[in-house]
DNA sequence: GTCTATAAAAGGATAGAC
DNA sequence: GTCTATCCTTTTATAGAC
């Protein structure tokens, strides 16, 4: 019978307040004010219900337009969904390069910055971020291999600082790619669960985020037996 | 036009090595032989393309069946569905529970168990797990709701272990839920990138991740200065 | 640029034969 | 228990008026 059912409706979508949209700077350049507003509401209804559960009928009521006039400022619902992709992505990009060409008194302030920038970008961005980490299965392929890239040039950042820091004597030798998968992990996955009226700031989870991965880094393996406190 | 198009055919999600169904035992009690070959599919092409990307025809097609013979064995899509979350959810409860009653020298051994257990089993499973943590969206309410509380109770299982290690002075003090999202984020992340065909075993991961638990247990907060090595 | 109306296609689920 | 055929609904996208 029905095709689809998804699991929040229009109205709950709209009224839901931990599904505001947070990051109207991601959508400032090279987007029509309706363009934009339509963005909004579509980082919405995926984040709820996923990008195959929305119908443009819902992402165009939401704005109180009709379903045909997303045609005018989108080719294809697909498109509205590469464009939150690769402009989230894009944004999560320069923050990190911005962290790691931060002036730094050493690697593990360099590994500070870059973690907590990239954490603190996931928790205030956390419902556009959700659609940018877990909806990529509605792209085409041509677009889902162009968003891959993007992610590849953020882990080489990763990668670089600790990289640096394991050459310099800054961390005991270790698994460099493994820690760094660690470290993406960490900052991608609060996006599930994250919200902005929590206990925690974007900037609070950001450094306890970054104490973490410097723990990751810097802790010799911890035996078996005792191995801290008192 | 279309409806829906997919990223991956039937037959590319059929013939790709690294979605093969290495959960077999999972789907061991209350089902037929047909129902375990269907789900299987299912998990297959969920893990793809997504719940709502994937057809009826698709899940059948995949074992030589019509579209109509999977409601002879399961009332509709999303109880197809709701199978694999609830099966899988319910796994992984009893897997860390049962590392939590592990026989073990002190608090960190306890930690050690129930990171280790939770990350390999995450690990080995990580076609189904990538349908019972990313696909949750295609559940009715009321099925959610269910899953939910299976999630509560293994979050509960991690708690409990970190508290006991607190409260006997194994680990310094420190936020309890923070750290704990923070271990399960390490273990639920890792099912976007993991392969068993890849460098590491579900039990080596779940070693290492073990360790980085008990790193971020027991280093004192890094100061912003020099934490580390040489 | 937005609307109404609708084309074109596909999906979930069922009926009924075997 | 499985198949063929199909109903009914939904959905993306377009046509054409305003």
């Amino acid at each position: 019978m029905a095709k689809r059912q998804a699991r929040f409706t229009p109205q709950e979508v709209t009224g839901d307040q931990r599904l505001l949209d947070h990051s109207p700077e991601l959508w400032r350049d090279g987007f029509g004010d309706v363009a934009r507003g339509l963005l909004a509401s579509a980082v919405r209804c995926f984040a709820a219900n996923g990008f195959h559960a929305t119908t443009t009928r819902d992402i165009c009521s939401a704005v109180g337009l009709s379903p045909a006039a997303l045609y005018v400022h989108f080719p294809s619902k697909e498109l509205v969904l590469y464009a939150i992709a690769r402009t989230g992505h894009e944004s999560a990009l320069a923050e990190v390069r911005a962290a790691a060409a931060e002036p730094a008194a050493d690697a593990a302030a360099r590994v500070r910055a870059v973690m907590a920038r990239f954490t603190a970008w996931h928790a205030r961005h956390h419902v556009a971020a959700r659609v940018c980490q877990y909806e990529l299965t509605g792209l085409t392929p041509q677009h889902y291999d162009e968003i891959r890239e993007l992610r590849h040039r953020t882990t080489e950042v990763f990668r670089d600082v600790v990289r640096r820091g394991v050459a310099d004597g800054s961390f005991p030798a270790t698994d460099v790619d493994r820690v760094v998968r660690s470290m993406l992990s960490l900052g991608i996955d609060l996006v599930r669960w994250y919200r902005l009226d929590g206990a925690d700031s974007p900037e609070q989870i950001g450094a306890f985020y970054a104490d973490l991965a410097l723990r990751m880094l810097t802790a010799g393996a911890p035996s078996e037996g005792r191995p801290g406190g008192g």
